[in-house]
DNA sequence: ACTTCATGTCCCC
DNA sequence: TGGGGACCCTGAAG
C-alpha cells in the first residue's frame, strides 16, 4: 500500500470494459489494485477525443478493453462522449458544472478545489475584509502565537462497529451527557434507538415516540433521564428513557392530516435550560417557544425566516443563551435576541448561495459560526463580534442535497479547545481501491485543510449524520439504516508518538465477521454488500479473520 | 444479476 | 406562483 499512496492519483477511465459490471474493478483484490493505476493511461487517451482505440495489450489480470463507437452520455444523452461510473470512478457530463464547486467551465476531476491540493479540497479564497483589528492582530498577536494550535487529535487508525437496528434512515444522533457509551438514534420512521456501545447488546429501540421523521434529540441538562426530540409529525416529545413513556410538549397539527399545505413540521429544536425553555421551529417560518416545565406554549409563534420557507436550524449560543442562531431554507441564518423577538428583526443576517442546512455557534466560546449550506459550501465566522457581513471562509466540500439522504450538517468537535475542528460526511464519491466510497470528513475550518477522511469498505452508502463524541474519541456515524461507532484501533501504540497527521487519511477496517457475529440475534444479512461480497470471494475471504483486521495508513 | 420503481425536496422556468 | 425536472442515492421488487 505504501507505494500507491496518493489516494487521489488520476483517475482510472476504463471504456466499456468486457467485464461489464461495475463491480468488475472491485472484485479485484488489492494487490492487483496496485497495478491499476496503468489503465489510466488508455483511458485517459480516450478522453482526448480519439474515437479509434487500439484494445491496450491486457497486462496480467489488467481488465480488457473494447471499442465503443456508439458513447452515449448517460446523464445528458448526448453522443460523443461517456458519463458516469466507470467502475468506481465517476466521470463527470463535460455538459454540467462542476459537481463540487458548481462552477460551469470544468469537471469535478479537474475542479481547483479538488487538484490544487493532494486532499482536493481547500478553503475558497480568503476575502481580503480585514479590520483594523485583524491588522493589529496580524502584527502584534499572531508572531507570538504558537504555529501549533492546540491539538485536536485525530487517530491515525480507527475500528468501528455497525449496527443496523433502524429499519429506515437515521436522521439523528446524540451521544448521552453523561453515561460515556450510550448514543441515540432517531429514524425516517419516528423511531428511536438507545444502544451502547461497550455493551453490544443492551440497545432498546421506542417507536411509538414519533410517527415520521426524528429531526432533533435533546437532553434535559437537568434531568439526564429525560429526553426532548421533535419529528416532523409535529410534535415535540418529552420522554423518559427508563420507561420510554413520551410526555407530548407540544402538537401543532391539532387538526390533523388536512393536506401537505398545511401540514407543520418541526425542526431546529434547541432548549434553553437555564430558562427552562425548549424552542423549536416549523416548516412556515415560524418559531415556538415552550416553557419544558410546564409544557405551556409561550405566546404565539414568531415569523424568524420567509414566510413559507423552512427553518431547518436552530441553536442557542452556549456562552449566552439568549443568543439564538436560525438558519432555514430562504438561503439565510439570522442571529436573535431572544429576549427581544418580537420585533421581527435579526441582530445579524447571514446570507448563503442555497438553502442552509445547519447553523451552529461554536460549542464553548460560543464566539464563531459554522454553517453548512446546499450550494456546497461550509462557511465559518471567525468572530460574531466582528463583520458578519460575509464569511470568513467559505471551504468547497460536496455535500449536496438529495432525496434519500438526511441534509449534512458539518459538526464541531465539541472536544477540539482551538474549536476548529468539524465533521462532515462526503456527498461525492472517490475511487479507493476499485470501490466508491462516500468518506467522512474531518476539516480544520480555521484553515479550509482537509485533515482526515474516513472510510470503510464495510460502509458504501453516504453518511450525512455524523457525531463526535463530548469527551472521548468517538465518531458516531448514521449511514442510511446504519449506526457505527468509529474508535481510536486500541492496539495503537502511543497516539501522542505519532507524526503530524495533517496529511494522513484514514482506511479503516474491522473484520466484518466479527461484527456481524456481535448482532447475528438480529438475522441482520445486510452487513455485505453485493461489491464486498464479490471483493471477498476474491481474497478468499481474507478480510474475515475473527478480530479486528489492522487498519491501514496511508500517506497522501 | 439485471432493470425499474418509489421516495423528498429544491431549483428553475 | 406552481409544476416539472433533477438527483454521483437507497432499497426493494420485478
Amino acid at each position: 500500500m505504501p507505494g500507491s499512496s496518493n489516494p487521489r492519483r488520476r483517475p482510472r477511465v476504463i471504456v466499456d470494459s468486457l467485464e461489464d459490471s461495475p463491480s468488475s474493478s472491485s472484485s479485484e483484490d488489492e494487490v492487483e489494485e496496485e497495478q491499476g493505476g496503468d489503465a489510466s493511461e488508455a483511458g485517459e487517451m480516450n478522453l482526448s477525443g480519439r474515437k479509434e482505440e487500439h484494445p491496450v495489450a491486457p497486462s496480467k489480470k489488467a481488465p480488457a478493453f473494447t471499442i465503443n463507437l456508439k458513447k452515449v452520455c448517460k446523464v445528458c444523452k448526448e453522443k460523443g462522449h461517456q458519463a458516469g461510473f466507470q467502475g468506481a470512478t465517476y466521470i463527470d457530463c463535460p455538459k454540467k458544472p462542476c459537481f463540487l464547486c458548481k462552477k460551469p467551465g470544468h469537471t469535478t476531476m479537474s475542479c481547483p478545489h479538488r487538484v490544487v491540493l493532494e486532499h482536493g479540497i481547500v478553503p475558497a479564497p480568503r476575502r481580503n475584509k480585514l479590520t483594523l483589528l485583524d491588522y493589529v492582530f496580524e502584527r502584534e498577536f499572531k508572531p507570538h502565537i504558537s504555529k501549533i494550535k492546540p491539538k485536536f487529535v485525530v487517530p491515525d487508525k480507527l475500528e468501528h462497529v455497525l449496527v443496523r437496528f433502524h429499519s429506515r434512515r437515521v436522521t439523528s444522533l446524540e451521544f448521552h451527557p453523561t453515561l460515556s457509551s450510550v448514543l441515540l438514534s432517531g429514524d425516517k420512521k419516528g423511531q428511536i434507538g438507545i444502544w451502547n456501545y461497550d455493551k453490544l447488546h443492551e440497545r432498546t429501540l421506542y417507536d411509538s415516540i414519533h410517527s415520521c421523521i426524528v429531526n432533533n434529540m435533546k437532553f434535559d441538562t437537568r434531568n439526564n433521564g429525560l429526553l426532548y426530540t421533535s419529528s416532523s409529525d409535529g410534535t415535540i416529545s418529552c420522554t423518559d428513557l427508563e420507561t420510554g413513556i413520551p410526555v407530548l410538549l407540544m402538537d401543532v397539527n391539532p387538526n390533523g392530516w388536512n393536506g401537505p399545505a398545511t401540514w407543520r413540521m418541526l425542526y431546529g429544536m434547541d432548549t434553553n435550560l437555564d430558562k427552562g425553555l425548549v424552542l423549536v421551529a416549523d416548516n412556515f417560518g415560524y418559531l415556538y417557544l415552550l416553557d419544558g416545565r410546564t409544557k405551556v406554549k409561550m405566546g404565539e409563534p414568531i415569523l424568524i425566516h420567509k414566510k413559507g420557507s423552512k427553518v431547518v436550524g436552530l441553536h442557542c449560543n452556549p456562552a449566552q443563551p439568549d443568543l439564538l442562531l436560525s438558519c432555514g431554507n430562504d438561503h439565510f441564518g439570522h442571529i436573535w435576541d431572544a429576549r427581544r423577538l418580537d420585533n421581527g428583526s435579526s441582530l445579524a443576517s447571514l446570507a448563503h448561495g442555497r438553502v442552509v442546512n445547519s447553523a451552529y455557534f461554536s460549542p464553548h466560546s460560543g464566539s464563531k459560526i459554522l454553517t453548512t449550506s446546499q450550494d456546497n459550501r461550509i462557511r465559518v465566522w471567525d468572530s460574531i463580534f466582528g463583520n458578519l457581513d460575509s464569511p470568513s471562509r467559505e471551504i468547497v466540500h460536496s455535500h449536496d442535497f438529495n432525496r434519500h439522504l438526511t441534509p449534512f450538517r458539518a459538526e464541531w468537535d465539541p472536544k477540539d479547545p482551538s474549536e476548529s475542528l468539524a465533521v462532515i460526511g462526503r456527498y461525492i464519491s472517490e475511487n479507493f481501491n476499485g470501490v466508491a466510497l462516500h468518506p467522512i470528513d474531518f476539516i480544520d475550518t480555521s484553515t479550509g485543510q482537509l485533515v482526515a477522511e474516513v472510510v470503510d469498505t464495510d460502509l458504501t452508502t453516504i453518511s450525512p449524520v455524523n457525531k463526535l463524541h463530548p469527551r472521548d474519541d468517538i465518531l458516531a456515524t448514521g449511514s442510511s439504516r446504519s449506526v457505527l461507532i468509529w474508535r481510536p484501533e486500541r492496539k495503537d501504540e502511543d497516539r501522542e508518538q505519532l507524526p503530524e497527521r495533517m496529511k494522513e487519511f484514514i482506511i479503516c477496517n474491522s473484520g466484518k465477521k466479527s461484527s456481524k457475529r456481535m448482532f447475528d440475534d438480529d438475522s441482520d444479512d445486510d452487513f455485505s454488500s453485493k461489491r464486498k461480497n464479490s471483493q471477498q470471494k476474491k481474497n478468499g475471504g481474507k478480510s474475515n479473520s475473527a478480530g479486528p483486521r489492522k487498519g491501514k495508513t496511508v500517506k497522501a
